[in-house]
DNA sequence: ATGTGGGCGTACCGCCGACAA
DNA sequence: TTGTCGGCGGTACGCCCACAT
């Protein structure tokens, strides 16, 4: 019982802060990419409401909080739940004032501070493994990959026979905890012995659970829980009043995938203290988030809790996220791709689809909202059935193309080596960090009877179709919610242009040409390293070491072959067509740059009417006029 | 572990209904009493704030929030907490509109359903005891005593070698517990073994802890858990804004006594997870209580969670009891008794202690607030350290006068019998209930100088002394908080008639010609009868069994003591002076009734501006004239 | 390289009567 | 009557290797 300390009431407010914040980022999973103080976001009041997994009917009756809110990040606390180790943050939101939000400029003076924090805490040694089931059951013994023993663990003596140390590692309250470490067997293997089965109790982990190592700057060893991901309680998403628009929409980004025949169960036979997700939706209560919508309608700073590993998407989304997702031209037939978490959590895989219709989720509380504007279709329906409705921001879109052929129906070999194709990679050091100069955007205006972008979609027993002619682009390819795919994709050339995750610092971006052999599943194994040779250079991707092929068909042989299957031959994913939308040409005019400034609230292609309803609710009633529309 | 069930989310609902009520008050403990349906109490924001142990800055700056608030229970749940089995209430109070508050006339109509349900639930069987260090730590027994086993458990078949039977008991949760119990040893005693260490983890009993066994009606056993109360962990009242007044008080009515020699430790050493009193405040937060208190300043329903075994007064006490405890003259010298529960909670025990000074908490937010109204001085300051003021309801009054020789020092006999005493307890029976009619305490007016009836005592830098000659009573007695005790004795009749407990339909009340003889150590012990003969009829006090003579010295021979010497030979507790104070003759003026009773908010005896100034709070400005002051 | 199963020693859990208060 | 202690059995924990993938 040494390694347990006395949890006082005093001792909670040290811990608050003392949290690591790099094994904050371990415990919530390589998905999770936290806004750096001072960025500007955009808060979802209905994401919040999902998250929180509590009734809406508080909040919906207001009729005054908007649907988002623009907000700066003021600060950001990185906790851990006492009981059951889950990380969660308590983020600190200052609505923005007209005069300080421009949707364009969203990282303005604040990168440098962003890179100072990048430059001093650099990514410290980590791991993480799934616990086995002899690791959770059997004989109290943790066996260690032999990667996490060489390169996170203490430096062995293997002098010693059998070769013998004590592991202390702190966890996210900063209570120690001691292992003892072997190396014995034959073959000879690292074990954790003595201490670890007190471990496994304690934490209450069960087999499919991932521990994290980490190993801090400064020598010091952290380990860290990351469960898997919350069930989906929150259904929500209006049935009544009319709406039609295909039924509510449970998960999203930040869902995880449940694979059924590989399924590892979690046992509540326990004990009636781990029903803690309880006990967090009692720190969620309804009142938290009608006070934060409440306050954040009425610009006043507030502050929201955010579990990163709940299964509803980030209600915080990075503003350049969200106006580049705006930008696109969402379309019925679209085709996307979006992330995943695995459920073992140790890796990423990309899932393919189609948006089915572009669609307002509650058109009677939240109008113009674009929360889980999309609805889709799943080119494997049978895994994500419970996720119907996306948001724009997390996904990303691709052209309907084949990838570039790199045989991802070649067996797997037993060293696979990618050297074949880093020469491709420069390429994509060669795309631009996307800025999205104000100027290329020029304000594509509506007239007065069509406020809403995508107003056109929604059935007309809600809204009443507007099929307002100025409302070229949509009404030219969608008729009575069919698509017409092959104008629609020779029209839209920024369709390929935006970055489906909310913070783009450091998310695993794949973009499309990247994808286009990549193809659609990404696996995300800076923890744990699977090639044979640890030394050999690892092949990085915005930093991140990335798989092998092996891994890539391995993890999703069924999308490729799905969607290798329905691509044809276009190849117009390149340099030239990305050059393309970030001309100021063809029919995108250009406009002074003071002008596209000032205008960038309504100057957003595809959805103006949208962000003017929205600076509507937000300052209170002040419209912003002077749209001009040139699509 | 088939005793476990699994606590599931949808379960918790249906646990809300199904908790016994008889088991909810055996863990609750045997000074909790709660108020009936439809019962009118008085609801106390301040009382509220400290036990929910919140900050108090939030309520403290809404002027608008009275210090008291007449309401009337429209709805209690009986709850237990999922984790700690810590049962608690969620009361929900409406508060009264001015023509549905008679302070007078508090059990109007009501009483009627009152006895209905007192004549539905009678008082089943139970049993409680706290556990030894072998109960909760060795070799996974628990001894049960001999009176459990056998008006408690199931008959046990005796015939059998070794007489041994498999116990079921419900818990709180209604979750089964099994228990075998046998009957053996040399000498002969019941244990209970198999299950009982399983019982002992889950629940992390620890010595000290009380169990509780309970036989309802229909044979069904159910188990109980009663851990000590939790600490005082708010020790309010404002000492900013040049209030002097002697230090913020904490405890109070409800808190328990540490006695430090005999002090069980509870071991924090088990698990990280049994800080439950820190997810308890994450139940009684701050906008909870603001809200609360908010809508019954609004005059609009309300819902309160109240956990009984917390340290704090109840923050909503019987109407009856405010008022008769706002007729005594309270004044410094007085000499009261409280009531408090031991620290295994297994009695409670009586201290006697002198009023120093009557002085207003918090005079800048709260003004007027009769809530922990008095600063207190007790007999035995070492035992009661943290309880510095009291709310005058939580006391009892009783005159300097010494207790009915009945030899409290003599040795304790081996078989105490009371059968010498019942020839008294009729006495008690012909006391009648304390209904005050209205009529007979008219109105008392007082100046327009003068709303407040213990002005006089707060100390001049805060409001300044009113020495009005119109409050004669007060000033004649009165001097520089100094008090003439024989003139108040001998002015005061009112004095001895109220009653020290919140709601005085089951609770033990001892009044004075009782405490005569009881002198002022009673214990609670009907739930665990100490006589050899468990078939001689008890001695009953108000339907629950009397103590031995040889326990009431046990557990306070010094208080028999330290009064026996400083009170002298006053003997006018009796019949006589009861009568005296129900009739209208004396210094009160008699009134019609309907005067009485629309008058009634401001004529009581003492307090009449301050429940003017509460009339005005409530009722939104509507002041309350017409006072006449007789006295 | 590491997951799983079985052997096996030991520690602790839990049942017992013997005392004693 | 019942609290505590030491004895002592049985279980299960946890360390180990063998084997398989």
């Amino acid at each position: 019982m040494i390694n347990v300390m006395n949890p006082s009431k005093e001792s909670m407010k040290e811990v608050e802060s003392c949290l690591d914040r790099q094994l904050w980022h371990s415990c919530a999973g390589g998905m999770v990419q936290m806004p750096e103080i001072n960025s500007k976001v955009i808060y979802f009041p209905q994401g919040h409401i999902e998250h929180a997994q509590v009734n809406t009917t508080d909040l919906k009756n207001y009729p005054k909080i908007p649907p988002l809110i623009p907000c700066r990040i003021s600060g950001i606390k990185y906790l851990a739940n006492q009981e059951n180790d889950e990380v969660y943050a308590k983020i600190r939101l200052i609505p923005l004032r007209k005069n300080d939000f421009d949707f364009n400029d969203d990282d303005d003076g604040f990168i440098g501070s962003n890179y100072d924090m990048e430059g001093s805490s650099e990514k410290p040694a980590s791991f993480a493994k799934t616990l086995t089931q002899s690791d959770a059951n059997n004989g109290g013994g943790f066996s260690v990959p032999r990667y996490c023993a060489e390169t996170i663990f203490p430096r062995l003596d293997y002098s010693a026979e059998p070769p013998v140390q004590t592991i202390l590692a702190k966890d996210v309250h900063g209570v120690t905890w001691k292992f003892r470490h072997i190396y014995r067997g034959t073959p000879r293997r690292h074990l954790l012995t003595t201490g670890w089965s007190n471990f496994v109790n304690q934490k209450k982990l069960v087999a499919g659970d991932s521990i994290v190592f980490l190993r801090s700057e400064n020598g010091d060893l952290f380990v860290g829980i990351r469960r898997p991901k919350r069930d989906i309680l929150y259904c929500g998403g209006s049935s009544y009043g009319g709406g039609e628009g295909g039924g509510c929409g449970g998960g999203g980004f930040g869902a995880f995938l449940r694979n059924d025949e590989n399924r590892m169960v979690r046992s509540f036979e326990g004990m009636g203290s781990n029903n803690s997700s309880s006990s967090n939706n009692e720190k969620m209560r309804a009142e938290s988030v009608v006070e934060a919508a409440n306050l954040a309608a009425n610009g006043r700073p507030f502050e929201v809790v955010y579990y990163p590993r709940a299964s509803t998407p980030e209600f915080f989304v990075k503003t350049g996220a969200v106006r580049a997702a705006m930008q696109v031209q969402w379309c019925p037939g679209m085709r996307f791709k979006m992330a995943f978490e695995t459920e073992d959590s140790s890796r990423i895989s990309w899932f393919m689809g189609t948006v089915s219709s572009v669609l307002v989720l509650d058109p009677i509380h939240w109008p113009n909202s674009p929360w889980r504007l999309l609805q889709v279709a799943w080119d494997e329906p049978d895994l994500l059935q419970n996720v119907k409705r996306v948001n724009p921001w997390s996904v990303e879109s691709v052209p309907n193309m084949p990838p570039i052929h790199m045989s991802p129906f070649s067996p797997p070999r037993k060293k696979p080596r990618l050297h074949q194709v880093p020469d491709q990679i420069p390429f994509a050091d060669h795309l631009p960090i996307p800025t999205f100069p104000s100027r290329l955007y020029g304000p594509n205006g509506s007239g007065p009877g069509s406020l809403f972008g995508f107003a056109e979609v929604v059935p007309a027993g809600i809204q009443g179709a507007r099929h307002a002619n100025f409302r070229q682009f949509l009404s030219d390819h969608i008729i009575n919610n069919k698509v017409n795919y092959s104008s629609l994709l020779s029209n839209g050339p920024d369709l390929k242009f935006h970055h489906g995750s909310s913070f783009s610092s450091k998310k695993p971006i794949v973009r499309e040409n990247l994808s286009s052999f990549l193809t659609m599943a990404t696996t995300l194994q800076e923890e744990t390293p699977k090639e044979n040779d640890t030394m050999t250079p690892k092949f990085m991707l915005f930093g991140k070491p990335i798989l092998t092929q092996q891994q890539i068909s391995e993890s999703c042989s069924s999308d490729s072959a799905k969607t290798g299957s329905n691509s044809s031959d276009h190849d117009n994913c390149n340099d030239t067509s990305m050059n393309r939308s970030s001309s100021s040409g063809g029919e995108f005019p250009s406009l002074d740059s003071d002008a596209g400034r000032s205008l960038s609230l309504s100057g957003l292609s595809s959805c103006d009417g949208l962000y003017k309803k929205i600076a509507q609710h937000v300052w209170q009633g002040k419209i912003l006029e002077a749209e001009q529309c040139a699509l």
